[in-house]
DNA sequence: ATGGTTGGTAGCCAA
């Protein structure tokens, strides 16, 4: 079973190039981030007609996510617990299920950005991720194969960028934001491409500006950690690269793992 | 090179 997670930077934008990507990968569930639309904006029967379950989490303008799945989607949660009062639609968690069986739990996780770091925006970054490792410490509980994946906007390691005094007053290389991802990362997740790719130059994301594509100067920033039951199904894990030379292209790629499940 | 580009929206804001 392959599962994919993709920021698409944008539905109403990307559609050519996501079903392209599509018939290309033919991935079994496949996480979407920052959809920018509402419920209503996304082509879900597009999907469906393609034999793909969709579940929305929309947002007028900004953020937004999405769950595209070949088997049935049930126990499907929207929203990040732990804070009421947050409106931002970045979190959509399901349970992918056969007839028989459940085979993985799967969050669909689009983490704030928290740029620039003066503002309320970074701590937002930061609150988000104690609540999504104290909801994570709970999922873990259940001890079934789980997937937290999605655009993360960590930088995790110094070998995750080119150049690391570039990222110094960036968000996504904060001490306090990858401390906050090693913190969720230990409790008990493996991260899947760090496994299965080399150290170095393994991006998931290069800027539109300032030709970052060209230069490969890129991020890994899209991940996808799995729990130790889904651990024991993996198979493989990769980046589509290639993606980002297509025409009118998202400036992040897919990242998938192959799980025997 | 503290620049540069893209998407959503209809102003600039977010990334």
């Amino acid at each position: 079973m392959k599962i994919a997670t993709w920021n698409i930077n944008g539905i109403k934008a990307r559609n050519d190039v996501l079903l392209r990507w599509f018939d290309e990968a033919a991935p079994d569930v496949a996480c979407l981030q920052e959809i920018k639309t509402v419920d209503e904006g996304f082509p879900s029967d597009v999907f469906e007609a393609k034999g793909y379950n969709v579940v929305v989490h929309g947002q007028k303008s900004f953020n937004g996510v999405a769950v595209l799945s070949k088997l049935p989607l049930e126990d499907v949660r929207r929203g990040l617990p732990g804070d009421d009062s947050d409106v931002q639609s970045r979190y959509l968690e399901v349970v992918v299920s056969t007839p028989d069986t459940s085979v993985a739990r799967i969050a669909c996780i689009y983490l704030p950005n928290g740029n620039p770091i003066a503002t309320e925006k970074f701590p937002y970054k930061l609150s988000w991720m104690e609540r999504l490792e104290r909801h994570a410490t709970e999922l873990l509980e259940l001890e079934e194969p789980l997937l937290l994946t999605g655009d993360y906007n960590v930088i995790p390691e110094h070998e995750d960028c080119t150049s690391p005094e570039a990222w110094a007053d960036d968000a996504l290389f904060q001490p306090e934001s990858r401390s906050a991802f090693k913190r969720l990362k230990n409790l008990g997740f493996l991260d899947a491409v760090r496994a299965c790719e080399p150290a170095h130059h393994t991006y998931t994301f290069w800027d539109y500006q300032a030709g970052a594509w060209q230069k490969n100067n890129g991020i890994r920033i899209d991940h996808l950690l799995l729990s130790s039951q889904a651990a024991d199904k993996l198979i493989t894990a990769g980046i589509d690269k290639h993606t980002r030379s297509w025409e009118r292209p998202s400036d992040h790629v897919p990242v998938w793992v192959e799980l025997d499940a």
